[in-house]
DNA sequence: ACTGGATCCTGATCGC
DNA sequence: TGCGATCAGGATCCAG
């Protein structure tokens, strides 16, 4: 039984970074940064910390947005790019804290508020980029699940080409973004849909109902950060999922839900994939 | 063109 | 009690 304490040690999915991003924003918008201290370079690729200063000492915070995973926050320069990666937080201070260990960059702005990156397993990633539209890690990515874009019909004709299991699938980037290990399982599961299922044999309505359940978890997780999102101010911002939620993931043995059948546990793609072996049958 | 596996990392947990 | 082994996961990279 894997455990996801409630409310803490939360893994970033998309939801936790909408909140990040929404909670943020209205602390640093406008406020120019006066100066940047990197401890720790070796992020998932290394800080390139002269870069970084040279960028955005002095500059202005236009906005926050974001895309896929990646926090993205807009200067007249350019953009500082910020990745969670499996462990990574991003939080404002409004005064100097004693230093946590893993807290790797530091952002002081012009009012004296202080947003700190820390990441214990070192996955996220901090960049700077002038142009956007040329960052490699953001180049190549598939639909924004919420947008028009993001369709059964779009699903449907993309996975003809693909013969892998239709949870590796949904948790490809170029397919779409933002959908990670927990909420796959999550969305298979509302849709009835066995994991392994070979992307290729999925009909339209299979994935007419994939659809509507990746963006029926995707939403009730950010609404469900929006609730918490009052709360989000200074260091205590903590977003998330309560694992009494989750009605596959890391239930293994439990009783389905649905038809009290125990929850079955495999290995799809080097990740842990749970579903309920009578509900979700391969077709 | 696709696909599966290796890879980065630390903290929690488990077995001895 | 303490130690080493194992596992977890996002996303890229690479070989077949």
């Amino acid at each position: 039984m894997v455990k996801i304490k409630d409310n803490e040690n939360i893994m970033p999915e998309l939801p936790e970074v909408e909140t990040t991003c929404r909670g943020i924003e209205p602390h640093i918008q406008g406020q120019k940064i006066q100066s940047i201290t990197v401890r720790e370079t070796r992020l998932r690729w290394p800080i390139e910390t002269k870069q970084l200063k040279k960028g955005l000492l002095n500059q202005p915070v236009l906005e926050v947005s974001r895309r896929a995973k990646y926090i993205l926050i807009h200067f007249p320069t350019g953009t500082l790019v910020i990745h969670l990666g499996m462990s990574g937080t991003l939080k404002i201070l409004k005064e100097k804290h004693p230093l946590l260990k893993h807290d790797h960059v530091e952002f002081v702005f012009n009012n004296g508020n202080i947003m700190r990156f820390n990441d214990p397993r070192r996955f996220g990633a901090v960049l700077f980029t002038s142009n956007q539209d040329e960052l490699m890690q953001l180049k190549h990515l598939g639909p924004e699940p919420l947008s028009r874009a993001f369709s059964s019909e779009y699903l449907y004709t993309k996975a003809k080409k693909h013969r892998i299991a239709v949870k590796n699938f949904i948790m490809d980037q170029k397919v779409v973004v933002g959908v990670g290990n927990i909420y796959a399982s999550e969305s298979l599961f509302l849709a009835k849909i066995h994991p392994a299922q070979s992307a290729n044999t999925v009909s339209l309505t299979q994935f007419q109902h994939l659809h509507r359940a990746i963006l029926k978890v995707l939403k009730a997780a950010i609404q469900k950060g929006g609730t918490t999102l009052k709360d989000f101010r200074h260091s205590d911002g903590k977003p998330g999922y309560f694992s009494q939620e989750l009605t596959v993931y890391g239930n293994e043995n439990s009783p389905c839900i649905q038809c009290q059948t125990p929850i079955t546990m495999m290995t799809l793609g080097q990740r842990s994939t749970y579903y309920c072996p009578n509900c979700q049958k391969l077709t």
